[in-house]
DNA sequence: CAATATTTGCAACCGACTTGCAAATAATGC
DNA sequence: GCATTATTTGCAAGTCGGTTGCAAATATTG
């Protein structure tokens, strides 16, 4: 299926900006944020419209954000298995403490974890910190 | 040991307003951000000045940062045994998906994960979310 | 109490994130 | 293809958290 097909799918129109961006994601090794991909961007596109296309894939299962260190949004291409109903990006994420750049890692069993009362849990994740093979 | 002692004992000179700050987060159930700490204190302060005191705060073990869902910093105080030299805060953190309060959990024993060839593993970190008891 | 080192408040700036609105564009049906 | 409609885009502008430089205020030392 080519990401014509993929965006139709997931009830997205397809624009240019929105194939590049895909692409972009799809072929990073690493999770990148809205201004990482403004400047990887083959074509120039608005700031907001980035944004806006990011916010959009999360919504339709194409993308999936992790917060890096500083807190600021990085975006990774999603599993097929997600959708508008529901993400299933159950994987481990490393972010280097140095460059600060985050990878999506394998899927990993998760220890149980004791809530206070009335808590509910939903899901867990593991992040790792250390050093990317670059900064090593 | 009172609160003086401790912050003369991690190098901190004593202020008003860092012992103030310093019982807030000694006795808040949650992790709070700065404009958390700024509404909660009892005397004002200025923004900046409660953003360094945070700051200093963590930088002498007095307390651990955690990024909340919106990557908006907030603090817990820490254990006994964290200093200016090391952090040992090993345990996990709870994240209402609702309001986005943020609690420090107990300690876990975390499961090892592969990481590309090159890279360094330093630390883990296990995010929990879900409703916390007045949300669920 | 004087001398010194640190902390505070203020003004100001930055970058990420967000919204409203009008113009441009993609999808749909003839 | 062409008109209609719904969506997407770009721009302006605003919000918020985080951050720095500097001078005034304050804590520590002796
Ligand atoms: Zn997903
Ligand atoms: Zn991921
Ligand atoms: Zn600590
Ligand atoms: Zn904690």
């Amino acid at each position: 299926m080519d990401n014509k097909a993929l965006l139709h799918k997931h009830g997205l129109r397809i624009t240019d900006t929105r194939l590049a961006v895909l692409s972009l994601l799809q072929n990073s090794s690493k999770a990148l944020s809205q201004s990482d991909v403004e400047r990887s961007l083959p074509q120039q596109a608005d700031r907001v419209t980035l944004f806006r296309v990011l916010q959009a894939f999360e919504d339709a299962g194409l993308a999936h954000k992790v917060m890096d260190a500083h807190g600021v949004a990085r975006y990774a291409s999603c599993a097929p298995t997600c959708s508008t109903e529901q993400h299933q990006d159950s994987h481990a994420h490393f972010h280097c403490t140095q460059c600060g750049d985050v990878y999506c890692l394998e899927d990993v069993e998760l220890p149980k974890v004791k809530v206070p009362k009335g808590f509910k849990q939903q899901e867990s994740h593991l992040e790792v910190e250390g050093r990317c093979a670059a900064c090593a």
